[in-house]
DNA sequence: CGGAAGTTGCGAACCGGTTCGACGTTCCCG
DNA sequence: CGGGAACGTCGAACCGGTTCGCAACTTCCG
């Protein structure tokens, strides 16, 4: 593999000119910084990226911590970490994919080597462990996900609180007075995933507010227990005219749920999910649902860390927590509730 | 943060007795390794990545390059994902993740600038243009999927062929005589997704020898395009008892078609999918499937890709193309063919 | 015509590790 | 008791970049 100095030989410069050349730091001749050039095409001269980021302190990579946890769908996480390495390629940056089981090891091995400028934290519980080693690592440090305390990091999350209110403003607006909202399994919960709450206290203020009756339940996220969760739901509960999915493994096994049952959306039932389009589309899931955005906060996690890294921000500007509005989807899954 | 220079001067040796005190490469006496390893510890010493790279030619990190393709089922990429990336840890690397959709250029990039070891293709076609880079690479590859040509890496698939004969041989004896199977979009064929073609032609071969009929069709993988090929296909072909789903979209549309038909698994309809053991269960999907195998696959890759860069295999040791026996999962959806 | 200012390139140092060759001790054995 | 081997440590070189300080050479202006 060509070196500089290979480089430097061939255009007959030294090793600092060279550099210069191509890094456009110093003024060199438009001649000099020709036949650098044409040096590098012909020996297909790339840096060598560890020399360069023993020199620079830079290595141009972000560690991506993404936990995938028993009683967690995983194909909802993916698309988090797509909307973040695609945007860190768009700005220069590499994706390192730490997927540890344990996080705090991993991530404290990735910070003190050096081998990232920045750190993005998915699936970020309420009191996570990452957290301590990420606020003491050199790093900046973005999550996607709303924890405790968010000192020393940038948040992004989506505003659970306004998607709680907003589904069950939807179906009450539509007539419903009895309606079901299905979470996360119980283990997410006591994991910190507070989100859960988040949504859930919001809809339960909201319906008290209207007057409305909302029965809250945790299924699981496996199968086929999932199924028998939402069976036992509709047992439970057979005057209730809506449901709120707040949990992908639900919506994606309610299809056929409400087969089996001989249910049909919105005729029988309303329903109203939280996840993305994407999810969707992929799971062929027909209802109506609070957009979760994961591309967009993945986005919004790598620039403002980028920000960050290249210093576009002074170090004591404040740290920012910031809410994407949800919106809802009409897939035509909702309607007025049947008669009783 | 610590250098081994820190190290060494709180230790009171050299620079070089420190190293090698750590790494075990000489001799040292036990007191000069006790004062290294307390300086160690009392400093909080990490060895800095890019130097270590720089100074021993080897970084520790596997490049994975996944292609998240228009047309293709991203969910059933994750698994394969996971397999190598823990596998990868498990041997002690890191995993730097490549989603580039032009991944050519991607590649060039990370073995050029030496970023990595050794790299792990997924979702290889059948002329698929990362090969001849990957092949002039410094660093050794391994593949998952089969392409043309397989010189110069190492390459894991699951065996399509068998796979193809396992689903009709299985239809076949429990008296099924009109079958149909779903395929992938041709955008994935034409794209080289060559599995496709392999499991289609065994399976046709198959339904020859055995003297049933097989009608093959290419379904959609997006919603709701992918229903309507569904729903197609079982208005055209009547006479179908059997369906084979070599198709993720499909595998997962197909509850919610059936119910809208009013058709249930086995009584009315007899189905085999593709897929992985882990898909089915995230997806609720109740039919009796081929194990895809994909955390197997990426382990198998990333073994003899590590094998390979450690040099535990001779340079000059043939590559290894290496077949999965499919074997079929039953989860009690096939069943004697309704009577005509 | 002399000196200040601007341009352009070079040499050397540095980033933080690893590794080779050499050197001083100690020990064993003939 | 002398010589060679084994052991333990050190200094220096190297990996491949970047960057600082300086010097040589132009150019411009008074």
């Amino acid at each position: 593999m060509a070196t500089i100095g290979d480089v430097a030989q061939a255009a007959g410069v030294s090793r600092s000119t060279a550099s210069y050349a191509l890094s456009g730091k110093r003024a060199i001749s438009a001649e000099v910084r020709r036949r650098v050039e044409d040096a590098v095409r012909e020996l297909g001269y790339t840096p060598n990226a560890g020399a360069r980021a023993l020199a620079t302190s830079q290595t141009m990579v972000i560690g991506l911590l993404a936990q995938f946890l028993e009683d967690e769908f995983a194909p909802a996480m993916l698309q988090y970490m797509l909307g973040v390495s695609n945007t860190a390629r768009e700005l220069g940056y590499d994706i390192l994919l730490v997927s540890d089981a344990d996080g705090t090891r991993a991530l404290r091995r990735i910070t003190d080597s050096r081998m990232v400028d920045g750190i993005v934290l998915l699936n970020v519980a309420e009191r996570d462990e990452r957290l301590p080693i990420l606020r003491s690592a050199a790093q900046p440090g973005a999550l996607v996900g709303l924890p405790a305390d968010c000192t020393g990091v940038d948040v992004f999350d989506l505003d659970f609180e306004e998607a709680g209110r907003l589904m069950v403003d939807h179906l009450h607006r539509l007539g419903h007075r009895e309606v079901a909202l299905v979470s996360q399994p119980e283990h997410v919960i006591e994991r910190g995933g507070a989100y859960v709450w988040r949504l859930q206290n919001a809809a339960l203020e909201a319906a008290r507010a209207r007057g409305i009756t909302l029965h809250t339940v945790s299924a699981s996220s496996h199968q086929p227990d999932v199924g028998q969760d939402l069976n036992a739901l509709l047992d439970a509960r057979p005057g209730v005219t809506g449901l709120l999915i707040n949990n992908e493994a639900a919506a994606a096994a309610l299809p056929t749920v409400l087969h089996q049952r001989g249910l049909t959306a919105p005729s029988d039932l309303s329903v109203v999910g939280r996840y993305s389009d994407e999810f969707a589309r992929t799971f062929s899931l027909p209802y109506s649902s609070i957009e979760s955005a994961p591309d967009r906060l993945g986005r919004m996690a790598v620039r403002q860390l980028v920000r960050r890294i290249e210093g576009d921000v002074a170090a004591d500007e404040p740290h920012v927590v910031r809410f994407v509005t949800p919106e809802l989807v009409d897939r035509g899954s909702t309607g007025v509730p049947r008669p009783a």
